[in-house]
DNA sequence: GTCTATACTAGGATAGAC
DNA sequence: GTCTATCCTAGTATAGAC
């Protein structure tokens, strides 16, 4: 009888493929590790992902659901208080800094190996990046900001300039502050 | 008659890796490649670099000599003036972020393509890092900021946060309001 | 039918020999 | 500058287990 195919094995597949590339990076890693890691056959990996710049992008996918996730994450703990939300968001995103092990933003590494702007990797990045800042825009508006692009633009900064110095100088560099350094920015940026 | 050796080799070859490593990255890069476009043969290269790695690090030295020579310039712009300097600082990292073909920190793309913590590129970016944190904080200091080393520690967020949002988003992004940013921060800290 | 495993192509990698 | 050795890459095709 034949065996009915594994829904899980997408998944599967891209569980080993998203471990190795965020611990070795895109480039570093071969479709043939992925395979010995995720247990599945060559025929399979690329019957689920045709070429590698699609698994990657699938990756790049997966990594991009920590933004919508940390924004509801904070409405959750400060319902209708957009401010607090603001600055509960960045506090959430310092604390995945903490970590020894973190290599900073997945896909900011994978913007920086795929230099070509026509590569769906570095395309994939940068659209979720502008959404990432329309989404702090319509917050920082409704928490009542002066100039809520003024101030996203600010968060903005924090939050990737965490990610790159916590990639680099781990929990003893600038990282940790960037908490505190957001909430006096929000505060006073929100001020009557 | 035998041909004197050019001294200007070593710099040739560099120049070359220098711009392809900007342009591409570092392992979309082959020696091959460094090699076609230096106009100089597989033995001098390896003469003057014996491994890629090596190639990498002198690179990367090139690359971090931009920090002092930012320091000296401030220092050129604003004399006596450590305040003024801190602000000249970012506002010249800032201009070079502007241009279209951004790609954000070189030192810190290449941490991002060799996360192995021993490997000697990603050494020596930590080690750039740490030594322009001490930078800022001295300047910091000299400035009679209250906090130097937060006030060091905040700008690094904002000065890494240009480069990285800069490299993704460009000029359009939150990079250009780092400098009015960091204006704003280092007249908070080192005001009476 | 579903899957693993292997062989294979065509090319590019670092590095070294000469 | 050329030529070679060794290895790894993405991707395809095939063989065979269950």
């Amino acid at each position: 009888m034949a065996r009915k195919p594994d829904p899980g094995t997408r998944d599967r597949i891209l569980d080993a493929a998203c471990r190795l590339f965020d611990e070795r990076g895109v480039r570093a890693v071969g479709m043939q590790q992925i395979i010995d890691a995720g247990g599945c056959g060559k025929n399979l990996l690329y019957r689920e992902f045709p070429s590698k710049d699609e698994l990657v992008v699938a990756w790049l996918e997966r990594c991009s659901q920590g933004w919508p996730q940390l924004l509801e994450e904070a409405e959750r703990r400060a319902p209708g208080d957009p401010a607090e939300q603001l600055a509960t968001v960045i506090g959430l995103a310092v604390e995945g800094i903490s970590g020894p092990g973190f290599r900073g933003c997945a896909l900011r590494n994978a913007h920086a190996e795929f230099p070509d702007p026509e590569h769906p990797a570095h395309r994939f990045v940068v659209e979720h990046y502008g959404q990432r800042r329309a989404d702090l825009c319509a917050l920082a508006e409704r928490a009542g900001a002066d100039d809520p692009e003024a101030l996203a633009d600010r968060l903005s900064l924090i939050l990737d300039g965490a990610s790159a110095n916590g990639a680099i100088l781990g929990p003893t560099g600038a990282a940790p502050t960037a908490t505190a350094f957001a909430r006096a920015v929000i505060a006073s940026a929100t001020e009557a």
